[in-house]
DNA sequence: CTCGTGACTTACG
DNA sequence: ACGTAAGCCACGA
């Protein structure tokens, strides 16, 4: 099902935003994506405008923007309801281990687009 | 078109 | 490890 099958008519995507959003669709739970290499799956260098398009994710949870990571393995920021607590909180459901605001990159990173 | 604003990244002290 | 600065790019006013 299309991302855009699910908007009401208020709600509006750019081309750059729907991109991410199908790319980040992709990740499993359980497992992780930096903003970089989101970027880079989308074929673009925009990773601070990977940030925005999340930041103004219509589509959570069908878009796990809470698995969206920073490079170094930080957690990173998180606009949605309970900011970062939630987000940590989240990812620990789905079995993703959070200690100190970090995440160990080399086990949970997804790597296969 | 120009400008300011970020859920960013890398480099440097 | 931490803060700062500069580079980055989409987006809305």
């Amino acid at each position: 099902m299309l991302l855009v099958e699910l908007m009401n008519g208020k709600t509006t995507v750019t081309n750059f935003q729907n991109k991410i959003y199908e790319l980040l669709k992709k990740v499993p739970k359980g497992k992780v994506i930096t903003y970089k290499e989101l970027a880079k799956a989308a074929k673009t260098k925009a990773y601070r405008a990977v940030g925005t398009a999340m930041a103004r994710n219509p589509f959570a949870p069908r878009v796990p923007c809470h698995r969206v990571v920073n490079s170094d393995g930080k957690i990173g920021n998180y606009s949605g309801k309970g900011r970062v607590k939630t987000k940590i909180k989240m990812l620990r459901k789905e079995g993703v281990e959070v200690k100190n605001n970090r995440i160990d990159l080399k086990k949970y990173l997804f790597r296969n687009f």
